[in-house]
Parts: structure tokens; C-alpha cells; sequence
DNA sequence: TAAAATAGTTTCAATACTTAACTATTAATT
DNA sequence: AATTAATAGTTAAGTATTGAAACTATTTTA
């Protein structure tokens, strides 16, 4: 299937036009933002941001983080520092340690958030409503390269 | 406009939902090439990827990469001692450094690219036309928001 | 011509990362 | 049931990356 090929090479041409320059745009943005109003740092947010959605041991996010344990295990020593997460052993399996947002860490990502979402709703004014529902589901797509 | 509203509304979410675990996937897995294949880090691999494409001062480069010069005048230093690099001082203005890359940087460059595209392809394979068409199109749009 | 600005580098201290070795706990083997 | 192996996490030590401050060289501006 020739033009199958050939779509997917112009797809992956576009990717890398588009994709690493926003993303390094956003994260731009967002250290300024945790780094000025929360002097925190972009990974430390993200750890943050992990922990919420349920990543809440060592070992998950230094998979999902792709380094190593005691590197997060350091990280999260300062966010615990700082008050932002806890600590908890686990009942089930006392080895596992389990990570929780406190209310300071939520509320800092709360605030984040809403400062980033305004931020990215300036940037995608720029697109139309037709050009908005191609990238919805040219991200519902993507997700299956992630599996 | 309410539909179009929600419609960023979406959109923000599943560009959430799938542009940071997609990237971070592609980073894993370009670090692993970069590392095990040629010793070098992702972050020297961008320098290597800018200075082909004519980021190639230092400057330039601390804008693009958003760091400091110091750290990009260091980056580079290694750079040029693994052989991947050359300064060499301008002409017009002796104050500035065009950096290009040696013969051994550009291979060092194909050669990850055509692995990385490899194995976006295979990525991409669990795409369909119309699919990739959308992605295509998603992302021709999202260059609107750089701006 | 003197002062200011710009490009880049060096030095130094702080931060974050990795590997190796360690403790505590649980699972598997015999 | 007791011993061994595996797993989760931490600590320690060494390396690499980064930014601020101070510096040199060069060019622009006043």
C-alpha cells in the first residue's frame, strides 16, 4: 500500500516540525510559571502532576519518568521538603511506599493548571472550529502510538 | 461562540492526554540510541539536530534551547572534543562562533534519524489513511500556535 | 576616541542524575 | 517451616549539567 507509506512519512515529517517546538514552547511557559510563582522546577511539577493522576509509588514514576529510582526518590524528598507531597507506607505491602499530594500540592497544581490551560487557550484561539476538531481526533489517533 | 470554546476545551485535554506521554516515549527511545549507540545525550543529540538546521551559534542556540550560554558554549565543548562539531570564528564579526558539524556529526545524525523514523513508522503502522491524514492536517493547524 | 554593547568563555557552586551497596519486606523454593 | 530470592525504597559517592558572575575579545554608538 504505496500511499499509505507515503502518508506516513509526511506524518512523520510534520511531527517533528510541529510537535518538539510546541512542547518545548509549553514547557517554556511552564517552568517560567513553576519556577517564578512556585520555585519549583518543570520535572518537580511533573512529578507532581504524576502523582495526581495516580502514579504513587517510587517505582512507577521512575518508569513512567524513564530514571532511576533513587533519582525520583530524591525528587520526591524535596517535594516532601517542601511540603507538596507525602509520604505513606502501604498497608497492603509494606515495602511500597505511597505518594500523596498534599492539600499545598494540590492547590499549587490546581493554580498551574489553570494558569497553563489559559495560556494554551490564547495559543489555539489561533485555530478555527473545524481545525479544532481535526486535532481532537488527531489525538485520538496518536494515542494508539503509545500502546 | 460556545461550541468552539468547548471545543479548546477538548482539544487542551487530549493534547494533555497524549502529546507529553507520546514525546516522552520518543525521547526514551532516542536516548537509548543516542546513549548505547553513539555516547552521546539526548540534549547534545538537539544540539547536533540544530546546528544542521542553521541554529549555529552559540547565541542562537541558548535561545532555542532556552538555557544559558554557558551551558550551550559547555555543551557544545564536548561536543567538539568527541570530533562532532567545528568552531570556527566568523568573518564579518569576529565576535561570533559558527559552529558546523564534522562528517562524523552528520552521519552520527543520519544515522539516528533513519533509525528514529524507523521506528515512528512502526509506531504509525497501527494508523490507518484516514487517520494519518487527520495527524497530518492536526498538526499542519497546531503550527498556528508557535506563533 | 572613549564608552557601551555584544559574543563567547572560564570558574565556581548548586542541582540532578546514575551506579553500587544497603535495609526492610514479601514471595518462592526446598 | 526455614531458607533463599526477589522487590521497594533509600543512602552514598561520583559525574554531568546548569546558571550566575566575572572575564576577554570584538564591534557599535555617542
Amino acid at each position: 500500500m504505496a500511499s499509505t507509506e507515503r502518508l506516513q512519512e509526511q506524518a512523520i515529517e510534520r511531527f517533528w516540525e510541529t510537535v518538539p517546538p510546541l512542547w518545548s514552547t509549553i514547557r517554556a511557559h511552564l517552568r517560567a510559571q513553576a519556577t517564578d510563582q512556585f520555585d519549583i522546577s518543570v520535572e518537580q511539577f511533573h512529578v507532581l502532576r504524576y502523582v495526581r493522576r495516580g502514579t504513587d509509588t517510587i517505582s512507577e514514576l521512575a518508569t513512567a519518568k524513564n530514571i532511576s529510582r533513587p533519582a525520583i526518590s530524591q525528587a520526591v524528598d524535596v517535594l516532601v521538603n517542601k511540603g507538596l507531597v507525602k509520604r505513606v507506607q502501604s498497608k497492603q505491602d509494606r515495602r511500597y511506599v505511597e505518594l500523596t499530594l498534599t492539600d499545598a500540592g494540590d492547590h499549587l497544581l490546581d493554580e498551574v493548571f489553570k494558569e497553563t490551560r489559559e495560556w494554551m487557550r490564547e495559543r489555539m484561539g489561533a485555530l478555527n472550529a473545524a481545525e479544532l476538531e481535526v486535532v481532537i481526533h488527531a489525538m485520538e489517533a496518536m494515542k494508539k502510538m503509545l500502546k
